[in-house]
DNA sequence: TCGTTCTTTATACAGTCGTATAACAGACGA
DNA sequence: TCGTCTGTTATACGACTGTATAAAGAACGA
């Protein structure tokens, strides 16, 4: 699993005698926060490629273009730096597809329709995205640090959702108490997820372009909304090449 | 993330003076598919417990009562065994839900009920097996064996849910074409693993005991049903507890 | 009871892991 | 232009990785 027995040598070119006056690799000074955020999303790049087992400190640091010890230096330990990748990357996430809500300000059934499309469509549609994102779903039981991070984007992501719901629920006459809308919410989370996942890894079973309809469908559905109620809002979406 | 620095020395006990006569540990042949089941179970409890990187080859083989040299005896190399190891899952995972679906032969109903109500119920809602399983999923993308395992069980799922959506429809007098079926068991299949999912992981955001009653409201709406047409068997179901 | 078979143990090996440490050098104020 | 600070490189270390190899011993037929 780790020992390919033979590599590539890599001699890096470039380099002089190196015997006679060992010259340094040159360099330059970033910012703290600058460099971190180019580590972690190098740590995020290399999980997505190569899983985790792919993602050594030193291959991490050379995508990054700096050396390892770095890591140490701006993260204390390897274990700390994955932790910030999973938190980046589910910030990256949720925000990504509340923007998507956000854009243009229409009925709230089409925010809706947006929001739920967005998830089930490119960009969000990913198989990068959701090989990250499992691999670090893998180790939220039993590593402590990384459930916080899980149990904040969840809510992050179930409040969103609800702030969608509940005004389309009012708008149509449908029970709204904070306890529909939860439980409502929940359901809805669970769909977006599963379409977004099965969609993403793309087996092909059938074509993902499928996807956008079928979530509204089913969403529709989901909150007894009249039957287009959110699908008819399908044509406003961006195409899907 | 890999060296803890002070492990126990772990000396065994029980051993003779060594020095004199290295006396072996004593073991048993088994049938090579008896052997192979142990190691894949060995293999799952690892991933399970510790992660991808807690499961090396040495520790695979302590859990399984053997030395790490019978992995490449019976499966050829580890990534292999990792390999045998998700398919052994997936197999589980789905006859088990099936059979759930089976016991009792009641409505049509009762079936699809039963078979959405048991994927979120204990004991399939684990966050062991929710760890693994996304372990696994997060090699489908770029791990050629990976995704053929992968392709292959969620047809079978599919496969199932259409199969116990069909009669339900005809019965109601909705629309029951092959496309109709397929996309309304895609949709449920996506509320099923999303809810499965975020059940399992129990980040405490609400009691997963609510969880078959969410999942049945929504999947009634979904296929269209009337009110309660699936929630009214959720007390057929064996108590949680 | 002896031989044969082949599962299993034991050991060695080369490579990779994360990280600690010390020397270097870029950037910036004086 | 020189010092100072500290981000960065380079290197060493011990632990652990997967796997190849050879010896051992459990099971079974004769």
């Amino acid at each position: 699993m780790v020992n390919k027995p033979a590599q590539r040598p890599q001699n890096e070119q470039l380099h002089s005698p190196k015997a006679v006056t060992p010259t340094r690799k040159s360099f330059q000074r970033l910012a703290d926060a600058d460099r971190r955020r180019a580590l972690l999303e190098a740590t995020l790049d290399c999980i997505g490629e190569a899983g985790a087992s792919g993602a050594s400190a030193r291959r991490i640091a050379e995508r990054a273009g700096v050396t390892a010890g770095l890591i140490r230096h701006h993260f204390g330990s390897m274990d700390e730096m994955v932790r910030q990748a999973y938190a980046h990357l589910m910030t990256q996430l949720t925000s990504e597809a509340a923007e998507a809500a956000r854009a243009g300000g229409d009925s709230p059934e089409a925010a809706l329709a947006r929001f739920v499309a967005a998830n089930v469509m490119q960009p969000n549609l990913s198989p990068r995205k959701v090989s990250l994102w499992a691999t670090f779903i893998g180790r939220v039981d039993g590593e402590a640090g990384y459930s916080v991070i899980h149990r904040d984007s969840y809510r992050e992501f179930l409040e969103v959702l609800t702030r969608l719901i509940h005004p389309v629920l009012v708008k149509h006459g449908r029970p709204s108490s904070p306890e529909a809308c939860r439980s409502l919410a929940i359901a809805l989370n669970g769909l977006i997820d599963g379409l977004w996942l099965e969609g993403s890894l793309d087996h092909g079973l059938y074509d993902p372009h499928r996807l956008p309809g079928i979530a509204l469908s089913a969403a529709e559905g989901l909150l007894r909304l009249p039957d287009t109620a959110l699908l008819r809002h399908l044509t406003d979406l961006p195409p899907q090449d």
